[in-house]
DNA sequence: AATTCATGTATAGCTTGCTTTACAATTTTA
DNA sequence: TAAAATTGTAAAGCAAGCTATACATGAATT
């Protein structure tokens, strides 16, 4: 899963401890969703994707193994 | 947070035995998911959301202490 | 009434999301 | 260039998602 937290992020011109903030949790979290270290839970991508006023499916993008077709 | 998981899956005569086997998991998964016992993980959500053709935010409910704003 | 199908409960165990802390490296700014 | 701000790495530990299995209940069909 890639995810364009980064990206919308750097355009917004956010830190990552202001996103942590503004999403309740530590910058640590971000920095392992950026790195793709792990994938965010459900909720956590909710926050985010609201935070930049996107939806869940514009923020993260799921590779083939995560579909079903 | 909410789920239309067992609405949808009742309007469609699915199964959750159905489910579970289209996107991959197991039945008490399905069921866990359903009865609100956990959450789904970002995966999953996509998956089912995917299976049933809406978006993550048209099947899941988040409730006021998941939002930002 | 008996069988089958769909749903539900319970539990032990593995994996992974997330926290916390501490420290290092890089970039920015004065 | 020195200080400050931002980003990155590492590791231990807790909580939650998910599996696997086994058994119980209820509805539907014959």
């Amino acid at each position: 899963m890639q995810t364009k937290i980064a990206q919308y992020r750097k355009e917004r011109k956010i830190t990552q401890e202001e996103l942590a903030d503004a999403v309740n949790v530590t910058r640590q979290t971000i920095i392992s969703l950026e790195s793709g270290k792990y994938k965010a839970s459900l909720v956590l991508a909710h926050k985010i994707a609201q935070f930049f006023q996107v939806t869940i499916e514009e923020m993260f993008i799921f590779d083939k193994e995560e579909e079903n077709l």
